[in-house]
DNA sequence: TGCAAAATAGAACGAGCGTTCTATTTTTTC
DNA sequence: GAAAAAATAGAACGCTCGTTCTATTTTGCA
């Protein structure tokens, strides 16, 4: 069996794009500009995770990247696309930062370890830096759009391979099987959730070792 | 035993503020000036709550309270004291809403399940209309000033409280003496920003049984 | 090397922002 | 009811924003 790529995989197409923007995915054209947007994503997705995605601007992507206003826009032909190249951006790198290497562990329990201690460690990470899933998903409960959208996707992909390593573990009879797969998944969002709060908000020292020890026991009360 | 409120009960005095704002303690003057800007809180706070604290714009607000943008601003003298305001706001109303009625629930258990039943119909609520313990730990983790710190000392009050019920569970022999009141308040935290989470962002029906799962799951780990 | 296409710069736009200043109206106090 | 104090309005400010338009430079290909 081939590795499956956690994403849905229809992110092609999408919305017919009436602004004329840099070539976007056709990969036999010009390379120059798809190296200069390369850059502006890296640097958006710098600037949005501390500031926010709403806290983006294009002025300030210009002054970071040495270039000018209008040609950091022509990239991308609109804000909002913008934010979804970070978006997609963001998402590319937590796959290959926490899905992507646990699939080396072994099927069940070990792989499932393996994704929360991933998982932990970008947070840690993200600590200092911020998590555009969290803070996005603040700033676009209740802004309908491309942007929520495409942020609500990629959470909703994720959930879906963690929900799925749940039910693995139980398959292999590593977690009990009355266990309900989205409820273990949303206590362990839980842990995950309170450990960016205390720890980037109110600076609590010790909110990694209680996300982690919360892992633990939600593990030990599932043994089959 | 009187009463003891959940607020540490510093918040007179703070800063002296150059600028002359409408009155705002002194209780013996004009109270037109109080009833405006009670009205303005209001609305504020309820923009606050779908947009943010930095969503939060004076023009919005004067439209919305049908004054001018100066006299609305008058009341506070900056957006950020506008802000605090807000802040405060919440605070007395999660107070009075969630910590304040479960003080008729008999010490321990009891107690600490009123506060999570309150929390969590509280939060409920705020499915719809956000909460900006959430949004604002979001807006402002990386941004220090005197919002930030009023949304710390708001939320490090309550979870003062909310671990001091659990303490106080062990004290009566409700919940298991070796349990932490850190860790078990840490995880109860989780259990409502996941509630959070999925529910207004992801918009997942069922979040809420499985918070309350979540819950009856803790304690039932800690009995003594 | 030359030419078309793409990438980038620069200036300008209209709008919204927080804030300030100066009247004017309303409210409280005597 | 008059005087003082407070509340409010209205216009204007400097700033930043996303976006548009028009040149100009750079790039890739024949």
């Amino acid at each position: 069996m081939t590795v499956r790529h956690i994403t849905s995989g229809s992110s092609a197409g999408a919305v017919a794009n009436a602004h004329r923007t840099t070539d976007d995915g056709s990969s036999r054209t010009l390379i120059k500009g798809r190296q200069t947007k390369a850059t502006i994503v890296d640097a958006a997705l710098g600037l949005a995770s501390q500031i926010g995605l709403e806290g983006l601007s294009i002025g300030a992507l210009a002054e970071v990247t040495g270039m000018s206003k209008s040609g950091v826009f022509a990239h991308f032909g609109s804000r909002e696309e913008l934010q979804i190249s970070v978006i997609r951006e963001y998402h590319d790198r937590f796959e290959s930062e926490v899905f992507y290497p646990a699939l080396s562990c072994k099927r069940g329990l070990p792989r499932l370890q393996s994704l929360f201690d991933n998982w932990m460690q970008r947070t840690s990470t993200e600590i200092d830096s911020g998590c555009i899933y969290i803070s996005g998903a603040v700033e676009f409960d209740d802004r309908p759009g491309l942007v929520r959208d495409a942020l609500a996707s990629s959470v909703n992909t994720w959930q879906n391979a963690l929900q799925r390593a749940v039910a693995q573990a139980q398959a292999e009879k590593h977690l009990n099987a009355q266990a309900d797969p989205l409820q273990v998944a949303f206590e362990i969002h839980g842990l995950i959730l309170a450990l960016h709060y205390e720890a980037r908000f109110l600076r609590n020292p010790g909110a990694v070792d209680r996300a982690r020890q919360g892992f633990n026991t939600i593990v030990a009360r599932n043994q089959p």
